[in-house]
This record gives structure tokens, C-alpha cells and sequence, in this order.
RNA sequence: GCCGGGGUAGCUCAGGGGUAGAGCAGCUCACUCGUAAUGAGCAGGUCAGGGGUUCAAAUCCCCUCCCCGGCUCCA
């Protein structure tokens, strides 16, 4: 007997019975079975030393691929909870899974970890490493595998639980050993611990036991596991970088808004560079919506408790918002968290005509929403915001096209704020729906026949959509690889119902129209805050609170100055003299830090030539430049995408 | 909301029972300068807020607010 397995070029491979992947790895190159850490047969991962299967297609899998990190990080985490089992007497231990870019542990040792405790348990962790420990496979049965971690009541409960896959097949489960540490598990793992060249545990946490709040609260170590010791620095730097990058952080430096205590929390004030940015956002966001065939709306803050009843608002989404006021002798007014009923009246406020439709209505409409005092962060998740929130009411056989321009319009927007890195998830029916099944079912279709045509990837989220409709969210890349969801496209078969919206059809029938809700920057706050850290707070010019600088050499330059700033003010820049007393050097340093996008030097020559020292934004500095070309290139530079 | 860590000058941070500190920023003066920090001087504080312990609290204790990292939440 032999083994005959697949290569994934095709090409075969015949081992002896018996071997193992290694082997096979081996068989293939020495340098390759160096860097392999387990193996796929048949697209399932295995241990390296386990011995194949008769025939199959076979794969080798490295440390420096997404899988090869995962089984990395996989047993970092098996090596953590060895360590923190070994140093705390009573410790026990729930769940341990890689995650992106790492992995955690939750435990129970009956108080918080300390920073020192975290650096104890890691010189554990390297002196396990140094051990080179294996890593070795056990099955046994469900209820041997009860006495096993018969002190350990979470992996009790994994094991009970276990019949879908966690465990080896039918009643038994899988765990790994390492000397006297044995861990519950469906591997497969690295062969032994010495391939763990490179962790570093991160920060503690606390953790709910699955993800459940009524249920104990544990204690969650994170840390991070690469391939090589550069890989993790590369990691690191890349932290480091996002830190830098940290809006709220840019919002202090670059004097853009701020969150006084005094507001509470999740509040923002926006500075004056902050709001010139923030306006031309928005007054680009609303040209750009009136260009496209959308009607401007406008509606008020608070609207009384009955609206809000017949939305739903307040049977689903009641915690989300903030305390009723109680005015005019008992009425309950609320603050909005959504604008869609408002647009709804506004739909509902005659008699509509299919003629009509689609009808779009576009505003910028700031909301207040309660969200839990843990979550409030920066710009990003904050109790007042403004949405750039449009609601179409469309016909059944509209739909399809609506969906389509309304995506492609959304991308549009997109790219030209610069993103050109789009995922999209589609969100498909939940158990606990309203409208009518096919109805689902064909939007459901139509959603995913505009990403195609739009040519985004995009992943279903089977069960996700809202009880009302299904959705696309738009998920853009920035500039250092994070995922930020912004826009979401979504499909409502509820509300129309609730506020019994009608249009009169060709043949005088009355027929329910279909809504559809879109916010394309999500938030404007949220948007801005995602441009800033994209952008590293270097917007493009268009966007540049102040586009110019101009620096004079010497006090006898300030009236040229400010005649070449006003020149640039004419053209629609937005343009600063720095007449501070400082050096040129220290000026331009100021108006750098400042991520002004155009710094001009002017100096005696150029006061007797028209001309200026210009220095554009990643540029190096030319001399003598004439005054109409530099203005022309700085126009360049700040013009908007439309 | 929950777990943990924090809040000292505009910013970054030191000080941890005995009169509040530094650097940067700010202001004043001098310098008049050609591409990333000119020099000197000055001013700046209810040590988040409130209560308590103490002869004495920024420092120890309690409550509240706010921030940070997670969890949960984000119909």
C-alpha cells in the first residue's frame, strides 16, 4: 500500500503508508518542510506529524501565510494558558481562539491581571518556547474528556456542548498536550512550541463568558504572534502608526474640535478648522445629492412620542434614545435618533402619484442617540451626530434600478474623498421578519446584482438584515489596511406599513410603495473622523482648512505678502499670512505641522519679480516661481473632484 | 451598563501627606532672517467636581463626571 496525493498543480505525489505530512513536505523540499507548520489534505488542516490519509490533495501550509498565522497564534494562545495555569494556583480557563492579527485567552483566577502579571506570564510563555515543547494530539471520549477538566467548569460546558465540529468525530473530543498542560481543542497545531518565535502579549480586558452579560465576567490577555521577530515589529510599527494616526489626537493638534467635560460625554464642539472642513463636506455632500436627482428635506430635532410609536422607534429602539420631555401639559416630545420618519410625513403629507416616484429625499439630519457610556469614542461612535441620510420611495418594479444607481452612487462619493479599496456585506433575511417573503427574496437578488455589476466583493451575511428589509454595507480600506464600514444601502418593508404609505397607480389602484434608507458618509463626524486617520490629517487640498500659507522673509515683505494672499483669496483659496515674529524656518515648520498643503516664501527678489518661493505638499521648494503659475498649481492642487 | 487603567498649566508629562514642577505652546522685548525650532524675560493651576479622614490632602478613603483599552451594544 501507499499514499497517492495531489499536489495543487496537479501534479502527484506517492509516499510510503505511514508517512506523515512532513514527510511529505519533505519529499517536495527540505527548505519546505523547514517552514511548514501543518498540513491541508483535502482543504482540512492537519497536524504535520499526523499520518496521511491514502490519496488526496494535499497542501503544506506556513507560518507566513493567513492560515499558517492562525495555527501560529492558535498556539501562542495554548502557551499563554499553559503559562497563566501554571503561575496562578486555582486558575481556570473558558476560551482561547486567534483573531486577527493575534489571539486571546479568557480566564478565571479570581481578581484582574496586573501589568506585572502580564510580564510574568510572558518570560513563562519564552521559557515555555525555549522548551521546545510538542505539541501532541489526544482523542478521547466525551466523558472521559468530563473528568479531564472535571476543575474547569467553562471547558465542562465546551465539552457538553461540543457535537458540531469542535471535538474529533462522533462522541469523541480532541484536546493537545504539552507536558503537563493539556487543552481542549480541534487543532491542529504547531508541531512543537519552539516555532513561537515571535508573541507579545498586548492587554487585559474584561470579557464576558460567551459574550453574554448576564453570564460571569472573565479575564481577557490578549497578544499578537508572528511568523518572524520582523514580522512582529512590522506589527508593531504598524500599531504605532494608527496611534500616531488617532483622530481624537490629530483633532487636539491640528485645533479641529474638541470634547469639553462640560458637554458630556460623546459631544463634540467644532473648532473653526474643524467646521470649514466639516462645511465643505456637506456642501459637497448636498450639490452632489441635488446633481443626482434628489430633493432637499429639512425637519426639526424632537417630535412628539406618537411618531415615534407608529415608526416602531420606541418597541425597538427605545434604549437607544434619550428620556422623553414632557411638555405642553403632558405630551411627550423625543429627540430624533433617526430621520426616516420625518421623511415619511413629508411623503405621506398629499396624495402621491406613481408619476412621482422614485421620490428622493436627502438631508443632513443630526440625531441623538443614547449609546452606552462604554462605547462613546471620539467622532467615530458619538451620542450627537449628523447623517447624511436620504429615503427613496419606490415602486416594486423601480426597485432594482434604484438600488443600483443609489450603489453606484455611493461609490462614486467614495472616490472622491479617495477611497478606491471597497468590501461590501449583504445582510439577507432573519428569522424574525416583516413583509413578504418573495418580496425578500427578489430585493434580496437585486442588492446582489448591483455589487456584481458594480464589480465589488462582497460576503453574505446569511440572517443579518433587520427585521424589516435586507441591506448592503459598504466597507471602504484606508490608507493602512484597517476596515471602516460607512455607507449602508437598506431595503424597508416595515415602514411603509406602519404609516400606511400609498401611491396612486396608472390604473387608479392604490398600491404601498418600497423604502429604501441610505447614508453614504454614515455620520459626518464618523466620515471626517476616518479621512483624518486615512489621510494621517494631511487632507487633500480641497478639503485643507487652510490650502496656502504665505511666509515673508523680513517685516518689509508683509505687504507683499498679503497682497499674494489676497490673490489667492480671490481665486476661492483659503489662504493664512504667517506675520508672526519667527524665523522663516520656524514659519515654515508651523505651517508643515499644520499640514497646510501650499507654503509660499516671499523675499525681496520675489517683491521686485511677482514671483514666490513655492513649496507644495510632498514637493521640494522652487524659487522664483511667477505669481499667476503658482496660483494656478495651488488652485490645482485644492480643486474639488466636482 | 460591566471589567481594568487614568484625569496635575493650552499640549506632553514629573511629583504620591508638609507652600505646585519641567519641556513645548502663549505673552513681552530684542533680532529682520530665503525653506522643519533665534535669544532673553514674563505670565500661566480650585491638581476633573463634591464629600470625608488628618494639625496638614494633588497625594489616603467614598461618591459623581470625563477619558483610555476591552466586553456587551450598534432594530
Amino acid at each position: 500500500m501507499s499514499i497517492e496525493l495531489t499536489l495543487p498543480d496537479g501534479s502527484p505525489l506517492v509516499l510510503d503508508d505511514g508517512a506523515t505530512g512532513y514527510d511529505a513536505a519533505a519529499a517536495i523540499g527540505p527548505r519546505l518542510a523547514d517552514a511548514a507548520i501543518a498540513v491541508k489534505v483535502d482543504g482540512a488542516a492537519r497536524d504535520l506529524h499526523a499520518a496521511l490519509p491514502a490519496t488526496g490533495t494535499f497542501e503544506v501550509i506556513t507560518a507566513d501565510g493567513e492560515e499558517g498565522r492562525h495555527i501560529l497564534r492558535h498556539s501562542a494562545a495554548h502557551v499563554l494558558a499553559q503559562a497563566v495555569l501554571g503561575l496562578f494556583d486555582g486558575a481556570t480557563f473558558a476560551i482561547g481562539p486567534p483573531i486577527e492579527d493575534g489571539f486571546y485567552y479568557d480566564f478565571d483566577i479570581g481578581r484582574p491581571f496586573t501589568p506585572e502579571d502580564l510580564e510574568a506570564i510572558e518570560a513563562r510563555m519564552a521559557e515555555i518556547v525555549a522548551a521546545d515543547q510538542p505539541f501532541e494530539r489526544e482523542e478521547f471520549p466525551k466523558e472521559r474528556a468530563l473528568e479531564v477538566f472535571a476543575d474547569h467548569p467553562f471547558k465542562v460546558e465546551i465539552i457538553q456542548s461540543v457535537d458540531e465540529g469542535e471535538g474529533a468525530a462522533g462522541d469523541a473530543v480532541s484536546a493537545y498536550r504539552n507536558e503537563q498542560f493539556i487543552d481542549l481543542c480541534r487543532g491542529p497545531h504547531v508541531p512543537s512550541t519552539g516555532r513561537l518565535r515571535a508573541f507579545k502579549l498586548l492587554r487585559t480586558a474584561g470579557a464576558y463568558w460567551r459574550g453574554d452579560d448576564k453570564r460571569p465576567q472573565l479575564q481577557r490577555i490578549y497578544g499578537t504572534a508572528w511568523e518572524t521577530p520582523k514580522a512582529l515589529a512590522d506589527y508593531l510599527d504598524r500599531l504605532e502608526e494608527a496611534r500616531k494616526r488617532d483622530h481624537r489626537k490629530l483633532g487636539v493638534e491640528l485645533d479641529l474640535f474638541s470634547f469639553p467635560q462640560e458637554l458630556g460625554s460623546g459631544l463634540a464642539v467644532w473648532h473653526p478648522k474643524g467646521a470649514i472642513t466639516r462645511m465643505i463636506m456637506e456642501d459637497y455632500s448636498t450639490r452632489t445629492h441635488l446633481a443626482h436627482g434628489y430633493d432637499l428635506v429639512s425637519s426639526p430635532h424632537i417630535a412628539r412620542s406618537h411618531l415615534w410609536q407608529t415608526s416602531g422607534h420606541l418597541d425597538f429602539y427605545a434604549e437607544g434614545m434619550y428620556p422623553a420631555m414632557e411638555l405642553d401639559g403632558g405630551d411627550e416630545y423625543l429627540l430624533k435618533p433617526m430621520n426616516c420618519p420625518f421623511h415619511i410625513l413629508i411623503f405621506r403629507s398629499r396624495a402621491r402619484s406613481y408619476r412621482e416616484l422614485p421620490m428622493r429625499m436627502f438631508e443632513l439630519g443630526t440625531v441623538y442617540r443614547y449609546e452606552r457610556s462604554g462605547v462613546v469614542h471620539g467622532l467615530m461612535r458619538a451620542r450627537g451626530f449628523t447623517q447624511d441620510d436620504s429615503h427613496m420611495f419606490v415602486t416594486e418594479e423601480q426597485l432594482a434600478g434604484e438600488l443600483q444607481s443609489l450603489l453606484d452612487f455611493t461609490l462614486m462619493v467614495l472616490r472622491d474623498f479617495g477611497f478606491e479599496d471597497f468590501e461590501a456585506d449583504l445582510s439577507t433575511i432573519p428569522e424574525k421578519y416583516v413583509g413578504d417573503p418573495v418580496l425578500w427574496e427578489r430585493a434580496t437578488a437585486y442588492l446582489a446584482d448591483a455589487l456584481d455589476n458594480a464589480g465589488i466583493e462582497y460576503a453574505v451575511a446569511e440572517g443579518e438584515g433587520a427585521f424589516y428589509g435586507p441591506k448592503i454595507d459598504v466597507h471602504i480600506r484606508d490608507a493602512i489596511g484597517r476596515r471602516w464600514q460607512i455607507s449602508t444601502l437598506q431595503v424597508d418593508f416595515g415602514q411603509p406599513e406602519n404609516f400606511g404609505l400609498e401611491y396612486a397607480t396608472a390604473q387608479n389602484t392604490r398600491e404601498r410603495p418600497v423604502m429604501i434608507h441610505r447614508a453614504l458618509f454614515g455620520s459626518v463626524e464618523r466620515f471626517f473622523g476616518v479621512l483624518l486617520e486615512h489621510y494621517a490629517g494631511a487632507l487633500p487640498g480641497w478639503l485643507a482648512p487652510v490650502q496656502a500659507t504665505v511666509v515673508p522673509v523680513a517685516d518689509r515683505h508683509l505687504d507683499y505678502a498679503r497682497e499674494v494672499a489676497a490673490g489667492l483669496a480671490n481665486r476661492g483659496l483659503r489662504v493664512e499670512v504667517d506675520d508672526a515674529d519667527e524665523t522663516v524656518g520656524e514659519k515654515i515648520r508651523r505651517a508643515l505641522l499644520a499640514k497646510h498643503p501650499a507654503v509660499l516664501v516671499v523675499g525681496d527678489t520675489d517683491v521686485d519679480e511677482d514671483t514666490v518661493g513655492l513649496r507644495l505638499r510632498g514637493e521640494d521648494e522652487e524659487r522664483g516661481v511667477p505669481l499667476g503659475e503658482a496660483a494656478e498649481r495651488i488652485a490645482d492642487l485644492c480643486a474639488a473632484p466636482r
